[in-house]
DNA sequence: CACCAGGTTGACC
DNA sequence: GGTCAACATGGT
């Protein structure tokens, strides 16, 4: 393993600056991106979202009541199971025992809700609940992948336990999915494998 | 027109 | 254990 996690993660840092992720205005609107952008842009999450705040609908109480979910959600796509998955959601967060739970807890706790995965549940648990786990997306891997800081075929508790033993901290954690993200969005598009995109040769990406 | 987007589930083998 | 279609809209 030629490159570090921590490494690349400052190489990413530097390039691209703080990310202050996740868009959000509340820990409940946090898991509501999280459902709503299951693969899906985020800008059809947006106007999704949009919708919610202009009916009031964006906390776990209105959600549970609105009638007019599956309308109001319709541009991010998936909306009559994402509807059901958003209430699911806001069932567990009317719970008064969440802040109590381990992280552990919690996660499983998370991962027992229908329509909630791994990447969802772990977007919640960092990006709503502060807590220090790594959240795994394909662009996690297909990065990790070109760079050789991965082999083999995608395994999400191996390649989160990877970061997590490298990265403590919940603010670089979150710093660290989101520069992913955002790299990946602006410059690894080609599948499967891009060659001018390995940090350092992209030229593109002044990375030294 | 094809393919992708900050995945998850359940059926099937 | 792994693989795969279904889920639905909007952008390129």
């Amino acid at each position: 393993m030629w490159l570090r996690i921590t490494h690349l993660y400052r190489l990413l840092k530097d390039h691209y600056g703080e990310q202050h992720w996740w868009p959000a205005d509340t820990p409940f609107e946090v898991a509501v991106g999280a459902i709503l952008t299951q693969n899906t842009s985020w800008k059809n999450v947006e106007k999704a979202i949009y919708n919610l705040k202009k009916h009031n609908c964006i906390t776990p109480e209105r959600i549970l009541q609105c009638k007019e979910l599956e309308e109001l959600i319709k541009p991010a796509g998936f909306y009559r199971q994402k509807a059901e998955r958003l209430k699911n959601i806001a069932s567990f967060f009317l719970r008064k025992d969440i802040d109590k739970m381990s992280t552990e807890k919690l996660r499983e706790e998370l991962l027992n809700i229908k329509g909630v995965g791994k990447e969802t549940a772990d977007s919640i648990l960092l990006y709503a609940f502060d807590r220090p786990v790594f959240v795994v997306d394909k662009y996690t891997y297909r990065l990790f992948v070109r760079l050789g800081v991965w082999k083999g075929r995608f395994d999400y508790e191996g390649i989160r336990n990877l970061v997590e033993r490298e990265i403590k901290d919940v603010g670089d954690l979150k710093e660290f999915h989101a520069l992913i993200v955002e790299h990946s969005k602006r410059i690894c598009k080609k599948k499967p494998l891009c060659n001018e995109c390995f940090i350092g040769q992209c030229p593109r990406i002044p990375f030294s």
